[in-house]
RNA sequence: GGGGAGAUUCCAGAGUGGCCAAAUGGGACGGACUGUAACUCCGUUAGCGUAAGCUUUCGAAGGUUCGAAUCCUUCUCUCCCCA
C-alpha cells in the first residue's frame, strides 16, 4: 500500500487529530527514521467489559497494526486507584490487585476478538508510577498549571455546577500522560471524551524535551438507547462477547436515527458498500431491512457468518412471527424449579421461579398489566391456578421470556 | 481557621409533626399500535402477603412525641463566602 492510500484508510472515520497533520507528519518520521510508530491504547480496569463503542477505536487500531505498528497497550492498575473522572462525578471504589489481574486478563481476551495480541505490548502503569517517589511526583505536577487543567469541560462543568472535584481526580490527566511519555508513544488513540487526557500526554512529553505524540481521536459511537454514549453503566452497550442473539436484536432496536452511525461505525463494509446502503435508505427503503445488513455484519464479525444467519432467522422467527406456537422456548422442568406440581400451582409461583431475579411484587404488577401469556392467551389474575393435567404449558413473560414448563 | 447553605425513593427535585411508600418531571419497565424503530395513548416504578394489611425506606447514630423525611443532639460528607 502507497503512502497516500495508508493515509487515507486511517483517516476514515477518524474525528479529530491533534495536530491537524498528525497523521502525515508521523507516518512521516517514522519513514525517515526507518522504524515503526508505537501507538498508545490506555485502558482503565475497572470496566473490562469491552462493547461496540470500544471497537470503533480497536479496529482502528487494527489498521494500525496491520500496517506493521506497534500497539502498546497500558493497563491503568495504578491509576485505577484514582478513577478516570471522565464523565463522571461520582468516586469510584478501589479495586483489589487480584480484581485488577482479572479484569486485565478479560480485557485482553476481549480485545483479541480484534487485535493480534500476540504483537501488541502490554505495561502495566503501576510499573512506572507506583516506583515513583514525592520529588518526581511533585516535579510532574509542577509542569500543568490549574487553569490547563480546569480547561477539560468535565471539571469545568463539575466546577460552576458546585459538584465536588477532588483533587486526585485533578491528577490523572498527569499520570496518563506521563505514561507515554515513559512508553515513548507517537500517537496515542481514544475516544473523543479523552482528547484532553492525550493531549495531556503530549505537553508532557514536550516538557521532558521528548517529541509529542500525536492524538488521534475516534468518534464516539451512541448507545442503542441513542443517547449521548454506549457505556455500561448506561446499560445500552452491545457487548462484544454477547450472544449472536441478543447482539442482532440489539442492533435491531436502534433508532432508525442512529443507522447511518452505526453502518459507518461499526460494520465492516467497504466505503462503496456503506455508500449502496446509504442510497438505499435516502430512497425511502424500510430502514429495517438495512438494519438487518448491519446486524447480520456485526455479528459475524464477532461471531461467524453461520452465528450471525441463524440470529437473524431466530430474530425473525421469534419477534416478527406473530405465530405463538413456532416461537422457541427455553424448556425448564418444574422440578429444577423447586416447584412440586400440586393441585393449585399459582402463576405467579410458576413466574417466580422462572424469573427468580425479579421481586414477586413486580411480577404480580406484570401479570396485572398483562405481560403475561400462558399458551398464547393474556392471564393478568396472578393468582390463577394450573391444573396439573394442563403441562407441559408455554409462558411467556414480557418481550424476550419464552418458556416451556414441563411437568 | 471563621461564617453560611445543604444531604429525600434510579436521577433531578417538592415535601418542614399525622391526609407520606412520599408531589412533579426524566429515565426505566410493561400494555395497545409497530419493523423488539419512531410517534401517540395507557399503566407500573420499596419488599412481603389471595386480601385486609404488615415490614423496611428520606446521609449515620441516638433522643423528644401517641405519632418524625419533617423537631433536638452528636457524627459523616458536600457546596458557597471570607482568611
Amino acid at each position: 500500500m502507497d503512502a497516500t492510500a495508508q493515509v487515507q484508510l486511517l483517516k476514515e472515520n477518524v474525528e479529530i487529530f491533534l495536530p491537524d497533520n498528525a497523521l502525515e507528519e508521523k507516518l512521516a518520521l517514522a519513514e525517515k527514521e526507518n522504524r515503526k510508530l508505537i501507538i498508545k491504547l490506555g485502558f482503565d480496569p475497572t470496566a473490562p467489559d469491552l462493547h461496540l463503542g470500544h471497537a470503533v477505536v480497536l479496529k482502528k487500531l487494527r489498521q494500525f497494526q496491520e500496517l506493521g505498528h506497534t500497539i502498546v497497550i497500558i493497563i491503568g492498575d495504578f491509576t485505577a486507584r484514582i478513577g478516570d473522572p471522565t464523565g463522571k462525578n461520582k468516586s469510584r471504589p478501589p479495586l483489589s490487585s487480584e480484581q485488577v489481574k482479572v479484569n486485565a486478563q478479560t480485557y485482553v481476551n476481549q480485545l483479541s476478538k480484534i487485535l493480534d495480541v500476540s504483537k501488541c505490548v502490554i505495561r502495566y502503569n503501576s510499573e512506572w508510577l507506583g516506583a515513583m517517589d514525592m520529588t518526581a511526583a511533585i516535579s510532574l505536577l509542577s509542569q500543568v498549571t490549574l487553569a490547563q487543567i480546569m480547561q477539560r469541560t468535565d471539571f469545568n462543568n463539575r466546577f460552576t455546577s458546585g459538584l465536588p472535584i477532588s483533587l486526585h481526580e485533578l491528577v490523572y490527566p498527569l499520570l496518563q500522560g506521563f505514561d507515554s511519555s515513559v512508553i515513548h508513544a507517537d500517537i496515542e488513540m481514544g475516544g473523543t471524551d479523552q482528547l484532553f487526557n492525550c493531549s495531556m500526554g503530549r505537553q508532557m512529553q514536550e516538557s521532558a524535551g521528548s517529541t509529542g505524540q500525536a492524538v488521534v481521536c475516534m468518534p464516539l459511537l451512541r448507545g442503542i438507547d441513542g443517547s449521548a454514549k454506549m457505556s455500561k453503566s448506561e446499560g445500552n452497550i452491545v457487548g462484544l462477547t454477547d450472544h449472536p442473539n441478543e447482539m442482532f436484536g440489539k442492533i435491531m432496536s436502534i433508532p432508525d436515527a442512529l443507522l447511518p452511525e452505526y453502518l459507518h461505525l461499526t460494520t465492516d463494509f467497504s466505503k462503496s458498500e456503506k455508500q449502496e446502503l446509504l442510497d438505499r435508505l435516502q430512497q425511502g427503503e424500510n430502514p429495517m431491512n438495512i438494519k438487518k445488513l448491519v446486524g447480520l455484519n456485526v455479528v459475524t464479525q464477532y461471531h461467524s457468518t453461520d452465528e450471525a444467519q441463524q440470529a437473524q432467522d431466530f430474530f425473525q422467527n421469534q419477534f416478527q412471527n406473530k405465530r405463538f406456537d413456532e416461537k422457541e422456548f427455553i424448556t425448564v422442568s418444574l422440578v429444577t424449579l423447586g416447584l412440586g406440581i400440586s393441585e393449585n400451582l399459582r402463576l405467579i409461583d410458576l413466574c417466580k421461579g422462572l424469573k427468580p431475579e425479579e421481586s414477586r411484587s413486580n411480577l404480580k404488577k406484570l401479570i396485572e398489566a398483562g405481560s403475561v401469556t400462558v399458551n398464547g392467551l393474556k392471564v393478568t389474575y396472578a393468582q390463577s391456578s394450573l391444573e396439573p393435567s394442563s403441562f407441559p404449558v408455554k409462558v411467556r413473560i414480557g418481550k424476550r421470556g419464552f418458556f416451556e414448563v414441563l411437568s
